[in-house]
DNA sequence: AATGAATGAGCTTTCATTCAT
DNA sequence: AATGAATGAAAGCTCATTCAT
């Protein structure tokens, strides 16, 4: 390994460790001490690769997050039409969920432990929603919804993710949560008149 | 005030200082000393009035949610039909914020810093909600869902409740927020088949 | 009951208790609390029957010390001659130990728990014990130890007591604790010239 | 000084310092925040050194026992016969706590603030002891005790020199309690029949 | 770049004692 | 005489960060 390299190696073993505590314990748990063990470093060369212990914690989200919309994106992007698709996403969040049991925690425990980097995962989540939905409205696949109103409804359903996920946990899903998703994005919740 | 009265008084004051830095600087700045500090009492007083810190802590949530659930039934107990209803209890939860701007804070951590409060207050939450929804579908004012589905809309329901408050705060809030909850509880997001 | 007697049941249920703590627990966990708690009435009162904390603690072993020698004095005062009857002390020592078991805790504690309490204790005991072999000593039962000798005997006997309380325990005792006992006292440990 | 040097006198002197503090004024007084003045360091310092406060003052009792064990062997070694011996260990204990007053606090507080640590130093001074007597006694220089007595007879021993040291102090003793020692040792305490 | 000991402010909790009722 | 809430000092321990090596 180049010396350029090691360094890489050592903070990407930093990261890894944080993610790994963060997801299993929690934020509060992640104490630099515990980091640098777990990554087979010393204390003090945590600090050669991270400003501070916050640094660290606010890098975790981003760039997990990224890798979920990645996930998201694959398992969604040849599905039409776009009420398939967003079930379709829908779906792959709570797969990725599954696969990596940690990202919950890491998610909803940095509103308030990483808050900086929270709003910036929300906008980094929100601002492609929305833009897919007006395409939609555009297309015509989605109601004419204002855009502010569409704003609402992004958030609605990304409420709805962090809710069901935390209600239901991120093991294999049963199917109403699906149909019931699908069906309310279709249908609404009460009897027409 | 009689002996009865000033001990009552004490604890009240403890609990409102609890609350209010809650509300305002989370659950970690909750400090026993910040807390008595803000009530006017010395730390050891404390705890004769609670068993330790997580033990006030823990109180605040179902205390505070039942006072929201109170105010939230007052303002939509009149109201029908059904779909209007549920935007007036959507508008009364906003309200609430609105007079109660730690009440947010004090709900979203606490799944992390008083679980055992957090997961007594969703299910207090929930399940009337649930039972509320049944009985308008049995009534025809809400579609055909199966009691899983009506279980999953009922977490969809209060994710969208958290999510926009968190995004929109706690002020008195736009109108496209309304309109876009009410439209997509009556029918749906995408445009009909 | 008259006024005199209540105080007097209050005060004697408050020493009771701390006898039974500070026997199964300890002086440490003797705490004001926890004697009032266990006596039945409120910490305020304790200080109505004693100055302090260390007062009540302090007239522990003084009390149950006079209470041993008394059921010591009653089971060997008819044993003849002394080295029978010294026997018979000790035997008795260990008896008292068998039916109070906290006793030996009250009394090796006390050294730094309650010094001023322990060194009336060690007093009381070494010098009616002194005296008694000074007395067989002249009638000829003991060998011509000069009176500082017999002062250094009492200490080696009553420490003798304490180890091996200590290190049996206070149950039934095997019979070579005793054989041993009686038999250094009568011929010494070492081969004779 | 080198780093590891630097290390081990900072170890040093919180060990010095929690000696110091015990043997004059008791393990309760032996807090993290007095032995840590003593030592010149700050508080978190202790936590490098050692687990917790117990930890080091568990260490203290072994540490010096073993000290004094050496002292005593050394000042014996060479006497005969085994009756001679035994007094010039019993003198040697004595000259031992002359030289280092605190050893006796530390050792006697030890059964109640650091029992597992005095459980330990008495094994370590009891199972020797008897080694000796044992094979004194093969050699005809000790009565033909069996094995159980000579166990007592050690705990009497080691008794005697706990009382005696208390009663008598640690300074230059009184000649009576070396021959009341070697006397009782010899010939045992009442007249022959 | 890596090390790891030192720092000191901060935390929660305990407890003997006081005193107004 | 009895009550029991209030007091506040003191305890052990944690931890992010610094810095000399």
């Amino acid at each position: 390994m180049t010396r350029a390299e090691r360094n890489e190696d050592v903070k990407r073993r930093l990261f890894d460790a944080a993610r790994h505590i963060v997801g299993e314990l929690g934020y509060a748990e992640a104490s630099v001490a515990r980091i640098t063990e777990m990554a087979g470093v010393a204390q003090g060369t945590f600090y050669n690769h991270f400003a501070n212990r916050q640094a660290l914690l606010d890098s975790l989200l981003p760039t997990i997050g990224q890798e979920m919309a990645h996930f998201i994106q694959e398992r969604s992007e040849t599905v039409r039409p776009e009420s398939e698709r967003e079930v379709a996403r829908f779906r792959a969040f709570f797969d990725y969920l599954g696969e990596n049991a940690g990202f919950l925690r890491i998610l909803n425990e940095a509103e308030f432990a990483a808050p900086e980097a929270y709003r910036q995962h929300m906008d980094n989540m929100a601002a492609p929603f929305q833009r897919i939905l007006g395409r939609a409205r555009d297309r015509g696949e989605v109601q004419d919804y204002a855009d502010p109103e569409l704003e609402v409804i992004v958030h609605i359903l990304m409420g709805a993710r962090s809710y069901l996920s935390q209600h239901y946990g991120s093991g294999p899903l049963d199917e109403p949560i699906f149909s019931a998703y699908a069906r309310l994005l279709r249908g609404g919740l009460f009897a027409g008149s």
